[in-house]
DNA sequence: GTCTATATTTGGATAGAC
DNA sequence: GTCTATCCAAATATAGAC
């Protein structure tokens, strides 16, 4: 998938990577960046997959051919577009569960809005990974591709996170829960990351007023005030 | 994406919709099946886009030509494995819906466990087809598709009838929900859903133990019996 | 019924003119 | 910088021999 990074270049790739270099801010990165952003509407509403350059390039108003005077594959493109908010995500949530000053329900709800209003500031950034579940993605060049692994990396970091916060939460009797603490992460991340296919920035509730109603239903119902038995 | 029904036959057609009627049951069913099964496995492990039939042919111990005596097109062996269980569980769901002798509370949970347990029991049919997000396929020969239009259809009624099943317990102020109905369908839908990226049969839990454990949350968390106010 | 060999199509990527 | 005209690889589907 990646391009061989020890194949020679081919002119078209001599004369990008030179224009990039050259001009690194001037009209050249706004081009990209529009590109992208094309690429980007594109990639959501039809997947990887499915998605042609040719689609990118009419989205863009350009030739086909053209884009490759600004990205050199398909990949590139979504490699860049992908990774834009993850990692920040994945900082900002590691952040919450390593506090000692918040509760197990105060770092719950805020890793919950943290999702959401990523989904929502990085639209579509954020979408566009999480729709092609790409930690499955089983790739021929494996060597060149660290970036599948990185993926793969990114998401069971933030499995782990989550986790870590329910499991703060179990331990101070915070939090009651009738499933493991693996289980339930994926439960919360499923219901999060779930939100590509209905939730859209300029709706009716925004990300935050969604996130605190999510928190309010599970935090609610993981509450031991109510004598459930836990979890054996 | 389907095969145009108006063109002529080829060779192979002929001779597999032959078989078909000629020994309806007999081996050509029996092979027909352990293909389908064969693909299923794969379709879940890479997705309808990364499978090529030749994974399927290897799987199913064959060459990959052979497979056309048997399904016309990769497609046609996708729509057969895909709505194999969905239509059981629409109706079974809208059959719930409908009781008047059952709690919103006792409906939502057989919801919940009608579907954990579907994915399992049907393992790995249903997943295939929720993992592909088919209704937002865009395809070229829509004429032809009645396919993709039925899974949109499948889609949206299942939605509804989750829908319904929360108004009716938040006119009877059995459940107090923070967010609108349908929101919150689609979060339960996210929950269950996104399984296929973890849940296996065969594990630690098996499905009804965790449906009943995502039940529980949840009821506990749309119960009225806290002072929380209700959605505006 | 199965496989070899091949036709066909699609779509990513390039060269090179302008 | 952009586009026309290709090239090329991959993968679906078919013909036809066995």
């Amino acid at each position: 998938m990646l391009t061989d990074s020890e194949s020679p270049m081919s002119q078209i790739a001599k004369r990008r990577t030179a224009a990039a270099t050259a001009e690194a801010d001037s009209t050249y990165g706004q081009k990209r960046e529009e590109i992208l952003q094309a690429a980007a509407r594109v990639f959501l509403r039809l997947g990887y997959w499915a998605t042609k350059l040719s689609d990118v390039a009419s989205e863009a108003g350009m030739d086909r051919a053209s884009l490759y005077y600004y990205y050199g594959s398909k990949d590139d493109l979504f490699h860049d577009l992908s990774s834009r908010a993850v990692i920040g995500n994945i900082e900002a949530t590691k952040e919450l569960a390593e506090s000692t000053s918040l509760s197990a329900s105060e770092k719950l709800a805020k890793a919950i809005e943290i999702l959401m209003v990523s989904f929502e500031a990085n639209y579509p950034y954020m979408y566009v990974l999480v729709r092609e579940d790409v930690s499955r993605w089983q790739v021929e060049d494996r060597e060149n591709n660290a970036w599948v692994e990185k993926v793969h990396q990114w998401s069971s970091t933030y499995v782990n996170l989550l986790r870590r916060i329910i499991n703060d939460g179990i331990e101070t009797d915070e939090f009651n829960s009738p499933l493991p603490s693996g289980v339930l992460a994926h439960c919360l991340i499923g219901m999060l990351n779930y939100s590509y296919t209905w939730f859209q920035p300029g709706g009716v509730l925004n990300a935050a007023e969604i996130a605190a109603g999510m928190s309010k239903v599970i935090l609610a119902g993981l509450s031991p005030e109510r004598g459930r038995q836990r979890h054996r």
